[in-house]
DNA sequence: TCGTCTGGCTAACCGC
DNA sequence: GCGGTTAGCCAGACGA
């Protein structure tokens, strides 16, 4: 007869959480390592398209800035926004 | 007579860079902030997975932990992957 | 006749890294150690307005979201002004 | 007839909250914005203090470790003493 | 007092 | 190899 898993979880330590805990730690990696995964490869993208931009002449510090600046910009219209929100809730107060 | 923008690029200052070369700016930042938006919101989707998993009881930074080791250990192996290759290159050579 | 520390730098293990560097260390610690209660002072200066702001009837979180998107406003200033430069150098080189 | 901006607070949109209450909230904001500008000095003196440092050989991980350890110290230190206080004032009641 | 959350700091990554 | 940028960590402040 073989050793039961599920009758003793101190069989081994491997078993030691339990074979439930252990299977959601798995998928927690996994799902983990998948996305990054994707983000890795996004990463890979972009770079490959100021890789391209560069090579059509454009000067990559300045494309950088210009986006930066832009998503700046679209940050502090959310912050405005959030700020308005909370005008409106104060106002709600009184 | 009016100013032919295409026989003219200088017109004015919107058109100084020419209109072939702002539709291609355009175009590049139009695809790296698309990029970049994804890239966030798989950043997000960790944070949530790292976040529920916390939730669970799981310590997230022992689990970052053991997310970068594996990254190291698939990277050694990568590593030792490429240097077979060498090796099988370089005997191709003799 | 006592033991001369500045003949033999071993006599006890607070000498071991030698009078100059400790001297130097301990002045390295102190201004450090300064100038952080003195920052630590200003933290406090700043709570206090905060305080006596809310005890006049303002909300705080509003106050501080101004704050801060001011200070957005003047850091995106100051990166307009950094692209400007970018651009002024890269003309520079045609 | 000039609009007299005394006589009627609501003029114009610059004026809904009432002059006082205007000039007390940019005082406020003043204030505050000078604190932190003095406040961020500091930051950076702190800085350069480590990175004079660095350059002298430090370490500097091992310096903020010695830092942050002093400063539990003398917490420690004012927190017995605060205890060290309601003793007496608790003698004193008897 | 506890939990939440923002802001500052540190360490890693990427491009030059 | 260095400088700049970005993600993660942590402490400190606010509200319940």
């Amino acid at each position: 007869m073989v050793a039961d898993t599920q009758s003793n979880e101190s069989v081994d330590q491997s078993d030691a959480i339990g074979a439930v805990a252990r299977d959601q730690l798995k998928s927690i990696i996994a799902r983990i390592e998948r996305l990054e995964e994707e983000k890795k490869a996004l990463a890979d993208d972009i770079k490959e398209v100021y890789a391209e931009a560069k090579a059509n002449g454009y000067d990559t510090k300045v494309l950088r800035k210009v986006i930066s600046l832009r998503k700046q910009d679209s940050n502090e219209r959310a912050e405005q926004e959030a700020l308005l929100e909370l005008y409106l809730g104060a106002l709600g107060d009184l």
